[in-house]
DNA sequence: TTGAAAGCGCTACCAG
DNA sequence: CTGGTAGCGCTTTCAA
């Protein structure tokens, strides 16, 4: 029951040692003459020794063997979706590889969020969020460590991991077109960090704050404007980040406005759930309807019709990030490729 | 750039106070003057200090502030398979509630896994595990903390959470003969700490030392053997837990025995494999082969057909496991409801 | 309320 | 290679 009781000095003396040279025979069994650490660990496993205290090393050198991730946009973000999954899935490759755990920052609300981050001990922080003026973003700043962003550009970052989502959107937009659509629906992730789900209007449209946001519009406008479609003849509506809530505002639009025939939607969850609402109302995709998400998740490929995105890879985007945060060189920007990915909900394949 | 510099004392001294004073402003403000207090915090704000050190505070009191969550089965596991993922769900709901955080063990191969759980500060340990006999687990038992165990009994743990597999599978298998199906394959879990996948002889079917392979196995048996069919008239295939993997298993399997008519899958995982195996062949779901998984995720309800399944509650089991963790009761095993899920892959709804 | 001082357990340094 | 020892930064007695 007891927490742990003996401890190095113990096992030193047992063993007829000084305490340093027990702490090599853990640490740096190289430095020690195999004779004497033979000894050492006889001792401790009579003693019943467990090994060094983990905090008392950390506190020594100065290391905690993990990197914090956190999601300061959406605390529960990070195990609810896919995207941020495969991020996850790569952040954990990574460390692995470098023998360092991974720290899921985790709280209900950002004032706890700004605990969590007091009280973690990590070596450095991964940020994924959507923009930078957040009190968790300054909480994370204030520790004085590494810290990697992700999708967005932070002042001061030891590193930036975003994509071209300008580009990725232009393409989502040409491809659209291509295919025949001519009247463009536009479900945005959430533009600020205080919610407005629903329609938006030119002054929300204008006022996103969340970089991604303002890349992928821009890119979608972009696209279209070549084809000579202004924005003002785009409707635009504003999704959270699940497929029941982004059917339920598809259904909502597309019984408004029928005309619409391209639905350009700035993450694959959302488009999902555009393809389900198409379904409720009957529309067929791709004939009526043509539906384009961005991301390329897996379950893209299992939806009926099987779902058109701008692919980019997460896996290697959270390992970058985690690359960075654990190497040496500071202040890089990496920007990842994207790139179209046919299927069903655009065109018969 | 440099690391923390200022720190408590410095701050207690420009603020004319005893370091003990200090320390208590910010850790229990209760206790200080609030006029004191303000003096101190100035003076922080002054000098730039950056609040208590973590890992001296950890040393100090003893506690770390996160909980380990282990995989020792599959280090990967933790952001692939979506049931972990639920896992992880709950369990970071729980600890959010509690301003713990969640220290994921990562590792690329079982020895680093062991330092790994040897270098993390945590409080307990979380441990998803298909059996007990495993270097990992005495790694952690070594370490003499709360141990919760998921899916398995481990001895001396902290705590147990687990389905009644056995009824769960047994549901299974009842539903698939009320369905008509009469000629039957299962499709295993690896059964082992070795895998083996392929078909199973009688042997590598009575070998399972994976409590959740052997229980279910027994249930599926049970069932089956009420209806007048023995193990020996059942297909057994052992599949990797991906439905990639499982399809191929399953497209052999039907090849070689075109006979059989229901499937019955250990994971929805695999059962999704099944489906994408019978589509390739053009058999017909439910007509000619009736498919049931474990588990209910939520992919199950977008597949082709809908797959019908015995659900678990996994967010819960997390939740539940975190909550014994972070709780006082020792000892409890709780087990988990199923329910049977009806869908389109064993009934035409 | 506040102050003084004792460690938490270890690693890294320096001397031999 | 090995021994001795300082000190990482903090919280928490115990006394005043």
């Amino acid at each position: 029951m007891a927490a742990k009781r003996v401890k190095l000095l113990d096992v030193a003396k047992a063993a007829g040692v000084s305490q340093g040279t027990a702490s090599n025979a853990f640490g740096k069994p190289d430095l020690v003459r195999s004779e004497v650490r033979d000894r050492i660990f006889a001792a401790a496993k009579d003693l019943g020794y467990r090994g060094p205290h983990v905090m008392a090393r950390m506190l020594r050198t100065g290391k905690a063997g993990a990197l914090g991730v956190v999601f300061p946009d959406n605390l529960e973000y990070a195990f609810s979706d896919p995207v941020a999954i495969e991020l996850l899935r790569g952040i954990g490759r990574e460390c692995a590889r470098h023998g360092i755990n991974v720290m899921i920052i985790s709280a209900e609300n950002p004032q706890q969020a700004i605990a969590a981050v007091n009280n973690a001990a990590v070596d450095a922080f991964l940020v994924h969020c959507y923009s930078d003026n957040n009190d968790i973003i300054s909480a994370i700043q204030r520790r004085n460590q590494p810290l990697i962003s992700i999708d967005t550009d932070i002042a001061g970052a030891a590193g930036t991991v975003l994509l071209d989502d300008h580009a990725a959107a232009k393409t989502a937009g040409a491809h659209l077109l291509d295919c025949g659509a001519r009247k463009f629906a536009i479900l945005s992730l959430q533009a600020t960090e205080h919610d407005h789900f629903g329609p938006m209007n030119a002054n929300r449209v204008g006022a996103a704050s969340h970089r991604v946001v303002r890349e992928r519009m821009a890119g979608y406008h972009d696209a279209l404007q070549s084809a000579g479609i202004a924005p003002t003849d785009i409707i635009h509506v504003e999704c959270d980040n699940h497929s029941e809530h982004s059917a339920k505002m598809t259904v909502e639009m597309l019984v408004q406005h029928p005309e619409i025939d391209g639905i350009l939607a700035m993450s694959d969850v959302i488009a999902i759930g555009a393809l389900d609402a198409a379904r409720e109302l009957g529309r067929k995709v791709p004939d009526d309807l043509k539906v384009i998400g961005i991301d390329g998740i897996v379950a893209g490929e299992r939806t009926d019709p099987p779902l058109s995105s701008v692919r980019q890879d997460s896996v290697e985007k959270g390992r970058l990030a985690a690359e960075m945060a654990l190497g040496e060189d500071t202040g890089r920007t990496i920007i990842l490729e994207t790139g179209l990915l046919v299927r069903g909900s655009t065109k018969v394949v």
